[in-house]
DNA sequence: TTAATATACGGAGGCAGCCTCCGATTGGCT
DNA sequence: AGCCAATCGGAGGCTGCCTCCGTATATTAA
C-alpha cells in the first residue's frame, strides 16, 4: 500500500512557500518565470526547490492539476446543458479563459495533450475525456460536424487562445473562437450586412 | 542618394558566412538557436556577429524579408485567380506553409504583425497589404463573410499554423485550416466536408 | 613598396539562469 | 539530552547573452 511518511514539518512549510511563490512568479512572469527567483522569494535555497519539484514541469504539475480537474468537472455539469453544441461551446470558452491566465500556458497545454511523455499528460487526460462526452453529444444530436476530433477541437480551442493573446483588448479569443465555430465563408443563411465595401 | 560605402573584404564575407550558418542554425534549432554558436561555427567571434546583427530580430529580419516579399509577390499573382475564396485560401495555405519552416517561426510573425515596434513590422507591412486586397475582392464578390478583418483571418492562419506543429504527421496546418473556413457546425447544404486529401 | 588610418576582428569578462552535489543543520524520536 | 535520518543551502560548473576594447588588417595615399 502507498503508506505515505509525514513530510517533516520544515519540508512541508518550504513545500508551500515554494508553491505560493512558483504561482506568483508564473502569473507575472509567465512560465519561463526564473526558478532561483522563486527559490529566492520564498526565502529557500535553490537546492530545496529542486529537491522538492525536479523539474519546472512538476513544479507547474502541482499547480495546474488541481486546474485541469475543475475542467473535467465542468464538462461534466455541462453535459446536463440542453442544447450540445452551446455547451460545447460554453465548455471551450471556459477552458481558453483558463489556459490564459499565464503566459505560455497553453503551448504547455498543448504539448501536454499530445505528448504522451510529458508529466502533464496524465493530469490532462481526465479533462479530454470529459470534453469528449461533449463532443460526442454534439456530434449525435446533429449539432456538430461528425469529421472532427476531440483533440482536433481542443487544438483549435487552444490556437483561438494562442491567437488571442496577440490581438489588443481583451476578448481576442472569444472573437476568435466564434469565427472557428461559424466559419469563415459568406453564406445566405447567416445575415449579411448589405452594404458592399465602398472602393 | 545614399552612397553606400561598400563593405571591406573581410566584412562582407563574415557577414554572409554569418547568414549561412544562422539559416542552418535556426533551421535546425528553431529561432531560439545560441547566436554563441552560430558564430562558431560560421569561424568568426562573437563580437563580430554582434557588430553586423545587433539583436537576434535584425539577424532574422535579414534572412527574412526575402521570404516576405515573395508572400507578398504571390498574393498579387493570385488576385488573378478567378475565384476569390479559393485564391485567399491557397495564399493562406502557401503562408502557413512558409511559416512552418522552423520553431519559433509563427510566434515571430505573429507578434511582428501586431508590433509596431518590431524591426520585422515593416518587413511585414507590404505582406500584409497585398494578402489584404485577396481579403477585399473575396467580400466584395460575396465569398467571405464582411465582418472578418485582414489581421484576423493572418492571425487565424497563424493560428493554425501554430497548432497543425502540435499534430502528429504532416498537414496538420492543412486540416485546420479547413475546418477553420467551413466552420464546425454540421449543417446540411455545406457542399464538400474540409479535411486533408486523405491520399 | 611602404606607411598611415579607418575599419573590422575576437574573445575576455560580467551577468543571469540551469542544475548537481555534498557538508552543515535540524526536526523528531527515544 | 543525544542520536540520526531527513532536510537544507549554496558553491560551483556549465551555457548563453551582450559589451568593451586592445589587436589585426584591408585599403588608400605617398
Amino acid at each position: 500500500m502507498t503508506e505515505v511518511k509525514p513530510m517533516r514539518a520544515d519540508a512541508r512549510r518550504n513545500y508551500e512557500r515554494l508553491l505560493e511563490e512558483a504561482q506568483r512568479a508564473f502569473a507575472e512572469h509567465g512560465v519561463e518565470a526564473s526558478l532561483e527567483d522563486i527559490a529566492r522569494r520564498a526565502g529557500v535555497g535553490i537546492g530545496t526547490l529542486y529537491r522538492h519539484f525536479p523539474t519546472r514541469e512538476a513544479l507547474l504539475e502541482t499547480l495546474l492539476r488541481a486546474r485541469f480537474d475543475a475542467q473535467a468537472e465542468r464538462a461534466r455539469a455541462l453535459l446536463a446543458h440542453a442544447e450540445p453544441l452551446a455547451a460545447l461551446q460554453a465548455w471551450l470558452s471556459g477552458l481558453g479563459d483558463a489556459t490564459g491566465t499565464f503566459r505560455g500556458l497553453v503551448e504547455l497545454t498543448a504539448d501536454a495533450l499530445s505528448d504522451e511523455s510529458s508529466r502533464l499528460y496524465a493530469s490532462c487526460h481526465a479533462m479530454r475525456e470529459a470534453g469528449s462526452h461533449l463532443v460526442e453529444r454534439a456530434k449525435r444530436e446533429g449539432e456538430l460536424r461528425p469529421d472532427v476530433t476531440t483533440d482536433e477541437l481542443l487544438l483549435l480551442l487552444h490556437a483561438a487562445s494562442w491567437a488571442g493573446g496577440h490581438l489588443p483588448g481583451p476578448g481576442g479569443m472569444q472573437r476568435l473562437l466564434a469565427l472557428v465555430f461559424e466559419g469563415l465563408r459568406a453564406s445566405e443563411h447567416r445575415e449579411k450586412p448589405a452594404g458592399a465595401p465602398a472602393g
